[in-house]
DNA sequence: TAATTGTGATGCGTTTTTTGCATCACATAG
DNA sequence: CTATGTGATGCAAAAAACGCATCACAATTA
């Protein structure tokens, strides 16, 4: 959209906070950059930036005609996402940002179904921690997040959530994974390989920990998910793990075949979470995105049944 | 603001239904007006317009389009409003939608105090019908309309209301001018002049006319309040005003010295009519516009202290 | 303290985009 | 059929945007 330009160009230094930095990101010279900054700033009246040595800074004018301009953005991306629609063929793009517990199954299933029904559709992905996820819902970089567990910000519109059971994760030849259910006493001392602090899973579990007074013996942190299920077939160690981000034959199957097996832990001991699905509050979604958030629903109930709310 | 030409070109277009109509008002060609349209329609994917032989007409693509563009416009307006709201000078626009009535004298003097307090701020009062005036807040031609008694659209927000009882007007040798207070029956056979059956006013009149069996020699009908005043002083007849279209003293002075009379028409035949003081459902007003509303309903209050409702 | 690096602003020639004129193709009304 | 209105299009002129080189300033570094 050329009427649009400008104002991107101006999204874009307030993002990189530096005209010359955009101006490169933009593929523009700074000079061409800094003279559509100066002309909007004309007719604004006022100035929108500060101008720093080390570059410029939003003033509050620019607040909020950035502000604005984030808005009428994501606002025209609907209305041509619901004119696309009016020709039959659904169009459009979904931005998604979603921790890495959904990235690994669910996703990549959900977003293949949808796009077998619409392949007009496309989409963005980012992997991101449920923080920057919320964050990415304001600045409106993103259209639809998906977090486990804690929800900080009052912006974020809950319009779907999915209790999820922690499950322990281990080797087939570890002693514990001939128990049915997985109590926390079990783990005592046990070497086990976490998320990171910042996970929704981490802070579950701690809870369940710090109650029950049991310790165990983390051995490695990471926040890759690939590392922590690849590991187990390396060392005798456990591994915590949702079911949304495990394969789904790896509960159902009554006899695991695979090397990793998975068995839950006693809800007494670590309540379920919540993964949220949600967008920014009072906002009115594409078209296209307002219809995968449905088809995540879909999927969510028949994966979870009850334990999904809406 | 540049960026917004394109948009203001369709916008135009739209309303004219004619290119090169459009293109005469926006005082260019109607070949770069027409060339902009098409490069938006290739750029949107699909036509906005449909090509008659007359013109063009919007098409369920175009519809979509314009109505974004005008509340992008709109919000554009509250943002430059409100940016210019932070260096102190509150500048700004305020365009308001009334029927005759307040055009008298209530809109002039209270424009004019907002005035003597924010010189920037210019206006545009526009006197039209009830219809033509919500019809204006939907297009967002309009920020505030005035609109005495029905109101017909949903999309109409009330944000104060005056109850505005009914007055008899006439010369002051007129035999009623003797009465301190009108009845209907005191009326029958009255040669009265009347305003046109869309104003508000005749058709609270009329339930009363009903309700009591009162027929009125009605010899002018007129929408001009101008010519319905200023006529008593010709032939002996009767008129009907609301006091917020009244002189101030007219009601207040105890003995008139005007040449014209105004006597309060019993409740009990007439119930009072309702000012609506409103906006577009959902929409956030410009600052100026905002506070300009603010200003109506102090002065409201001033006047007729507890007949305002908020 | 002096040199270096990085920032946004600006003058000037070049390139790209937009505009206006003339004209076409088409539909409608007389 | 003719006359009049409509939107679309080729082409040259006008206007706007762009890129290069450079300036002025501030912060950092030697």
């Amino acid at each position: 959209m050329r009427f649009m330009t400008s104002l991107r160009f101006i999204d874009a230094v307030a993002r990189e906070k530096s005209i010359r930095k955009a101006a490169e990101k933009l593929a523009i010279t700074s000079t061409a950059l800094n003279r559509r900054i100066l002309q909007i700033e004309d007719e604004i009246g006022q100035p929108l930036f500060e101008r720093l040595a080390s570059g410029v800074r939003l003033n509050t004018a620019g607040e909020l005609f950035v502000q604005h301009i984030r808005t009428q953005t994501a606002e025209l991306a609907r209305v041509q996402s619901q004119i696309a629609d009016l020709s039959g063929i659904r169009r459009g793009h979904v931005r998604i940002a979603s921790g890495a517990d959904t990235m690994r199954y669910f996703l990549p299933e959900t977003v293949a179904r949808y796009r077998g029904e619409h392949p007009a559709v496309t989409f963005d992905l980012v992997r991101q921690s449920g923080d920057s996820a919320e964050q990415a819902l304001r600045t409106l970089e993103a259209d639809l997040a998906l977090i486990f567990e804690p929800i900080k910000s009052a912006d974020f519109q809950t319009m779907a959530t999915a209790r999820q059971q922690l499950y322990c994760m281990m080797s087939a030849n570890h002693p514990l994974a001939k128990k049915p259910m997985i109590r926390l006493r079990d783990c005592v001392g046990q070497p086990a390989i976490l998320p990171r602090a910042d996970a929704g899973l981490r802070q579950l579990l701690n809870v369940g920990l710090i109650r029950r007074s049991v310790e165990l013996g983390t051995v490695i942190e990471s926040n890759s998910q690939e590392f922590l299920q690849n590991y187990l077939t390396h060392e005798m160690v456990i591994s915590f793990q949702i079911p949304i981000a495990m394969p789904s034959d790896l509960i159902t199957a009554p006899v695991n075949t695979s090397a990793i097996v998975a068995k839950p832990v006693d809800l007494a001991d670590v309540p379920a979470g919540i993964l949220h699905i949600g967008q920014l509050k009072g906002r009115v979604l594409p078209v296209a995105a307002a219809k995968f958030l449905d088809s995540i629903i879909t999927e969510l109930g028949a994966r979870y049944g009850d334990d999904i709310d809406q």
